[in-house]
DNA sequence: CGACAGATTGACTTGATTCAAAAAGTGTGG
DNA sequence: CCACACTTTTTGAATCAAGTCAATCTGTCG
């Protein structure tokens, strides 16, 4: 009973923050549909940098994410890497159409999880019609992530990269028309490396870090640590990744 | 009736050809369901250079290919240009789950299409159930080909890029384990243009000729006006493009 | 307080781009 | 069928953004 329960309220106060997207569970399934979701799941934590779903593995079971956050990325033999997305709270992991796993999924910091056994999925769906549409949504709202990182990474420049990286990471959960106030410092978390900013980014740690430095010193952003930082041009860095020149 | 008809039999014929993938309407709708299908849709061609999909307009209508290809992009403000696929028989177009497509297509060579207004989408899954697992199964293999274009783009050099690209070519429906033999020359028409490859991958017209010409220099391909390509070693392609070193 | 991994900064190199020009296709009309 | 005009592709030389290599610096944690 614990089990379904947190799920769905981990999933609902993520909704309650972030109206403009209701992808997960929460909203297709009833409270009183409760103990059947809770039945054919069972909850997972893995702690920091364990890898949970390996690129390549079969592919048993699909995954909920209700806690923490997770990098997904596949790697080249001679270990260069792709990191192809960051996955946060309600979003679901391992739902492939093939056998295996496309992509490696990584905690950053612990995490928990849901996991579903795939033969579970047309139950589920058929218990709960309102699922395949979220399913759906999700998949072809993923898609249209992926083209717009298509865009970064095969036309723009370093600097645009990194503006790219932080508005996204500003406004997770609703797309782009999200930047509270193109003016308001606005600070965010970033839990994972530089590394893996820049595996995302493909550039380099040092780029990363250089291109870090320049916008702190044309005052677009400061840093606390290594893992917050704080936009003070919202507005800027949001053209700057678009690639539209203020002048 | 025409119109239904011809939708089934090129697709049809693409599935002969391409045993390994089946994503097409002929496998989910019986020739009995005929009549609905070609009630809900009409026939479309647009000329060569056509785009009939705009990035950002209101995505009333999705569509089949059923003949010639087309490319995907997205533009930025000045110009740069990210082809994010290149669609072809059978492949589904404008399936989003926005008010606005996210992507403009227009027309490599003249291209047929079948139309079917977003609102019967929901009655045509109604009646032909194992469409909706069509649309899944797709997007979801879209999205793998998404993780690995990344990968293209964040992580593979110019050689790697171009490699990947004459694969991908050569393998168009059935994705990696495609190669018919890792010996036997395999001829490609290519009907995008260097300027289309290059916007593809990340790259500059100069640098994907520079390329092909290395390739030819090489031995690896032979190439017959701009728009045909003979791979002579698609083994050693295929390793390349995955960065597999041969000594 | 050390010690170590991760991040930053600096100097140099390089793969790909840019700018420029020549060559090869492609289509048209006489 | 050829000549002309136009576009696309190829090739060359110079430049540059990002990568590599190497040396600090910083933050974290036992």
């Amino acid at each position: 009973m614990e089990t379904g329960r947190s799920l769905i309220d981990a999933v609902r106060e993520r909704c309650g923050r972030c109206s403009g997207r209701s992808l997960s569970i929460c909203n297709v399934i009833d409270d009183q549909d409760l103990p059947a979701l809770v039945a054919a799941s069972s909850r997972v934590v893995f702690p920091s940098g364990r890898c949970f779903i390996q690129e390549g593995a079969p592919a048993h079971d699909f995954y909920v994410l209700t806690g923490g956050r997770a990098k997904l990325f596949t790697l080249m033999p001679d270990g260069r890497r792709q990191i192809v997305g960051f996955a946060e709270l309600g979003d679901f992991l391992g739902l492939t159409s093939s056998e295996t796993y496309a992509f490696t999924a990584e905690a950053l910091g612990d995490v928990t999880l849901c996991r579903f056994p795939h033969s579970a999925i047309d139950r589920l769906v058929e218990r709960f019609p309102r699922l395949r549409g979220r399913l759906q949504k999700e998949a072809s709202s993923e898609l249209v992530k992926m083209q717009s990182r298509l865009m970064v990474l095969g036309r723009k420049t370093a600097r645009e990269r990194l503006a790219s990286f932080l508005v996204e990471q500003a406004s997770p959960c609703c797309g782009h028309h999200a930047l509270h106030d193109e003016r308001e410092p606005l600070t965010l978390p970033l839990p994972m490396s530089r590394t893996d900013i820049a595996d995302y980014l493909g550039l380099t740690i040092e780029t990363v870090s250089r291109t870090f430095g320049l916008f702190r010193k044309e005052g677009l952003i400061s840093v606390k640590g290594a893992s917050s930082v704080t936009l003070l041009e919202p507005g800027v860095l949001s053209d700057m990744a678009n690639g539209i020149k203020r002048d």
